[in-house]
DNA sequence: GCATGATCATGC
DNA sequence: GCATGATCATGC
């Protein structure tokens, strides 16, 4: 092995060697003759790549792909965003596979997770439908080591994980349990399964993932963007907490102010509280958990974690129905599985709900909790997600237009789903996006952006509770 | 009083 | 100018 087309003891070598993939397709830039045509699934691509580019031999040991520089490299997949343009990540980094008998008798530093995966070489390309893996192209190469923050809640998640697998739960794990490092399904279908110790039921295969967030992040510091947009949740007195939990880092920060007005708040953190801010809430929240108003809180952005601040009455109804962002009709006729689809990508978060309630003393810091949607309710989302994209496809949008210019639509309604359902999400009704198809009843061919929201009553029954 | 449609305030 | 989080207005 003395003719590589770069040094493998050498970082620099290799990732400037990689770096000569950007912009171009694996078909440019190997010899693909002896291919077999018809394994060409999207999976084979970090394979083509390692053997055919790097002429690595394919295996499966606990070293990383290069063990004399000290690099894992992983492949992934971007999407581009249509309203925005910038590049995101398609789906969650799919790192080594978990052998669960192995993992218990691991510690972190020394185990094969970070033996392997300490230092990565990541190689991502832009995701196209119907295409070839071989005329992927390729956006963003970069080298990735874990800042030491980053570490301490992946270990903390590798813990956990490890810790179910000892309590003979392997077979309960889910991407939910974590934050940054999940324990992703991995394999052909729900057959694929693994023995674990400490109980006779088989678990789902698993492997050590990233989830979308924060490989989010990783596509963002790789390219070379930092930006004054996040603040830190954890600042340096945390770091040392032996309980690393970004979650009940985060809950604790509530504690001094339940019971309080949002005024009370306001004034203990000595920020401005502004009445007429419609966000004034949600900015009230961001300023609790220690970032500024104008910021997001970048471990939550890194974890996936949505923040929902709701005010109730005293019966536990929220004053308003919970809103997404707008869609775009053209992009939501594309979702092709429910699984991808932009909706589902929303409700599979996690969120931090923040309440405030209306009591005799006024409006104050109630409850605050995390939580997921459970699988059904986001069966029951799907429906509304499918009605929906099925409308635009047909052009069947607008019912009736009434004497007053307002205009009843097809769209499915609160009282159709317990979850959700669709309303206009817009500044007016000349604020719009293009139509696929136009409109049957008004020939209209763009129409006012929409969003899905959540029912105020599902918010009451099955959140706050 | 509620469901649905329309629109607003802010910050970047 | 627009995304976000939120609130208002109308009609039944």
């Amino acid at each position: 092995m003395t003719d590589l087309p770069y040094n493998q003891s050498s970082q620099e070598s290799i990732v400037s060697y990689a770096m000569q993939l950007v912009d171009k397709s694996l078909r440019e830039v190997i010899d693909v003759s002896d291919l077999d045509q018809n394994s060409l699934n999207k999976g084979r691509f970090g394979q083509i790549l390692e053997e055919y580019y790097f002429y690595k031999e394919l295996d499966s040991n606990s070293q990383p792909d290069f063990p004399e520089a000290g690099l894992e490299l992983k492949s992934g997949a971007v999407k581009k965003l249509i309203r925005k343009g910038e590049l995101r990540a398609k789906e969650r980094l799919v790192l080594s596979i978990i052998d669960y008998n192995d993992l218990v008798t691991q510690n972190f530093k020394t185990g094969s997770f970070y033996m392997k995966n300490a230092e990565m070489l990541l190689v991502f390309h832009l995701h196209e439908k119907n295409t070839n893996v071989l005329d992927y192209i390729v956006k963003l190469v970069g080298i990735w080591a874990f800042p030491a923050e980053d570490l301490k809640v992946i270990e903390h998640d590798w813990q956990l994980i490890k810790s179910k697998v000892e309590n003979g739960e392997a077979h309960t794990l889910s991407e939910g349990d974590t934050f940054y490092l999940g324990a992703c399904t991995k394999g052909a279908n729900a057959s694929s399964t693994r023995s674990q110790p400490n109980s006779n039921i088989p678990a789902k295969q698993r492997a050590f993932s990233l989830k979308p967030g924060y490989v989010n992040h990783i596509l963002a510091k790789i390219s070379g963007i930092t930006d004054g947009s996040f603040g830190k949740l954890v600042t340096a007195p945390d770091l040392d907490l032996a309980e690393y939990d970004i979650e009940q880092i985060a809950l604790d920060k509530f504690k001094p102010y339940y019971g309080k007005t949002p005024e009370d708040i306001a004034h203990m953190l000595n920020v401005g509280y502004n009445p007429e801010a419609k966000h004034r809430f949600a900015m009230l929240t961001k300023e609790i958990l220690g970032v500024s108003s104008k910021q997001e809180v970048e471990e939550f952005s890194k974890a996936d974690i949505t923040i929902k601040t709701v005010r109730i009455d005293d019966k536990n109804l929220p004053y308003e129905n919970i809103s997404f962002p707008a869609f775009a009709y053209e992009e939501i006729v594309k979702e092709d599985s429910w699984e991808l689809s932009e909706f589902n990508e929303l409700l599979e978060k996690r969120f931090l709900f923040v309440f405030f309630k209306t009591t005799k003393q006024g409006l104050l810091l109630n409850k605050v909790l995390f939580w997921n949607m459970p699988y059904a309710d986001r069966q029951e989302a799907k429906s509304v997600w499918l009605k929906t994209k099925q409308l635009i496809i047909d052009g069947n949008i607008v019912k009736k237009v009434e004497a007053s210019n307002i205009r009843r639509t097809y769209f499915p309604k609160k009282s159709e789903s317990k979850v959700a359902h669709i309303r206009p999400h817009a500044t007016t009704t000349q604020d719009i996006y293009p139509l696929p198809v136009p409109d049957k009843l008004t020939k209209v061919t763009s129409y006012t952006k929409h969003s899905f929201w959540l029912n105020d009553t599902y918010i009451r029954d099955s959140i706050y509770l």
